[in-house]
DNA sequence: TAGATGCAGTTAAACGTTTAAACAAATTGT
DNA sequence: ACAATTTGTTTAAACGTTTAACTGCATCTA
């Protein structure tokens, strides 16, 4: 039952514990028959060094917190799936391990953080959905424990992020509408406070006018991220005068999106062709829409990836070349957008 | 930078380590006012018992393992969200934390058990998609290694698991079906070596004979969970000679129950109304299909809290009181069965 | 009054590693 | 040939807790 401990390899292979310590770490140099010994004898117990003890002894955990809000019942988190996957997957080729712990209510969220750096639970954090003023980020900054953010924050506060660029992801879905050759372009943008919002919103506006194409106030509509919000503000679109009612609309998400489309098909408009709609997030169930989802895919994996080794070489003290990563998406044409 | 230790309140309030532990843990008579000191001590430094020296004496990480295979682009989990959050929720409960490692590969995975077994990372895993015959079951059962499993396995082998009852779902449904008048009725079924597509094939079966309906075997469709798949079977079901065309559909996930609706709906078929299709899981965005699409939905939270304290008891060395676990999923009405 | 009992605290070992320092033996340099 | 260096190994401390065993001391009991 019990795992054997290095004593016990020491006493097998006749030598000392620092010895097997040697052997097994590969941290100096150890006599050729000595260290044949030492193996075999590890070899026959089954031997593996317990981590708890190494970490003790390290002063780390080789564990890094992850924390995500419950999605509300009547939305979805179109990426959890694969962000998960890809910080788990980029954090074990470093040998570390993703805690994921959720919090109901970000001052719950906040006393876990305080929590788990005091009692040394993990090495670092990652953040996600991070936005202005960010009460996480602040609280991580101020107890200056290494953590990164899958998202942007106040300009004046130093850590390191990777970000999708929401800008360029809605320049991108303008500039597509456009060559289809819709002119009245909508955009279902979120409330003011949030930042990636502003980027995106940003996006919208800063490529309407390259195109030299007009934009009417109505054409910009605030909402949150919610399916039923969106579906309203849609229908609303849809009343407007002939001459003023959008031929298009970007969402600032695949949720909002889908909300979209059924306006427009409970308003008997067909999509992708009356009503051009775009989305944003690429979530798994896009493709399978009618008509299929025109979106913008984020490069999760890549996005994992950065995070988790900036976040490592953080947690090892060393310092981090370029902390701000901006990683444009990718747009993915499909006939909601009148292509094909 | 350096947290306080426990020698630091212990100076701080001029007592042993020892008096400060059992002050903190409450384990152990102490004067009243030594113990009004320590508290005070260890307030002022700010001091919180490092977790890992405190598992390293237990020898417990409390940390429970939870490991998927990642969900392949072309599908969707419609239930890891949720799962995870009421996993994570309920370990939280017991001062355990989740750690999730994805594997590629079954080989890997059973490699990375082996692995985190060994070395004492973890005291316990969560599986989940148990199936027939299933090598992480039969793994840690030969280890006697702490696991509970989402999903049965072999009858023979003898481990604690939670499961959604998908016989009485997929009845349920045909239950409702034949109520709303449909009687030619389809089962889009999983490949026969999956235990889970066996029980809800089941299911269909007895529903089917309980209302006194014959079974045309064209009905039983067998594909893998792939909604391309799904859409093309339901084609070739459509095009069966008017008397032996289903109305009615059941589909084993909601991902192929979306194909079935795209396949009526490619056919100019009226799903809801000629064509009824129930989904299995509530994924998010089943609300949200057009038409709503009928489904059965787990009891995620449930599933996960009952896991967890089942996981936990054998973590612990007690025993669990009953093992197996079934439970009823709920039939979600909505437009795609032809109600309202 | 001597012994038993209770109470409140301390000492020290233990959990399983890693690693700096010490040590002995072999090798090198002059 | 003797000191200096290198090589291979061991000893012991350290990481930060918990807890069994022990020590005084006061109180009770017969």
């Amino acid at each position: 039952m019990a795992s054997p401990t290095i004593r016990d390899v020491a006493r097998e292979a006749g030598v000392s514990t620092a010895t097997v310590s040697y052997v097994l770490n590969n941290s100096r140099r150890v006599g050729e028959e000595t260290r044949r010994k030492v193996i075999e004898a590890a070899m026959r117990l089954g031997y593996r060094a317990n981590i708890t003890a190494r970490n003790l002894q390290a002063s780390e955990t080789r564990l890094l917190g992850y924390s995500w809000r419950p999605t509300p019942p009547d939305q979805f988190n179109p990426i959890l799936d694969q962000f998960l996957n890809a910080i788990a997957q980029a954090a074990a080729h470093h040998e570390y391990h993703i805690l994921t712990f959720p919090a109901e209510t970000i001052e719950e969220e906040l006393a876990i953080y305080q929590d788990m750096v005091l009692t040394g639970q993990v090495d670092g954090f990652i953040l996600s959905n991070t936005n202005l003023n960010d009460e996480r980020v602040r609280t991580l900054l101020k107890m200056e424990f290494p953590f990164v953010a899958f998202g942007r924050s106040n300009p004046e506060w130093d850590f390191a992020w990777v970000d999708v660029d929401g800008k360029e992801g809605t320049a991108m879905a303008v500039r597509h509408l456009v060559q289809q050759g819709y002119r009245r372009i909508a955009h279902l943008a979120w409330p003011e406070d949030s930042l990636t919002g502003q980027y995106r919103l940003g996006g919208y506006q800063a490529a309407m006018e390259e195109a030299g194409l007009g934009v009417d106030p109505a054409w910009i509509v605030r909402t949150e991220n919610r399916h039923d919000d969106a579906y309203r503000r849609t229908r609303g679109l849809l009343e407007l005068p002939r001459q003023r009612r959008p031929d298009a609309v970007v969402a600032s998400s695949d949720l909002m999106a889908i909300g979209a489309i059924n306006a427009a098909l409970d308003a008997g408009i067909e999509v992708g062709k009356e009503l051009a709609v775009v989305g944003f997030d690429d979530a798994p169930v896009a493709r399978y829409l009618r008509p299929p989802l025109t979106t913008l895919r984020q490069p999760i994996t890549e996005i994992g990836e950065r995070l988790i080794t900036m976040l490592v070489a953080l947690c090892q003290g060393r310092r981090v070349d370029d902390p701000h990563v901006l990683l444009p998406p990718q747009l993915v044409v499909r006939a909601s957008s009148g292509a094909g």
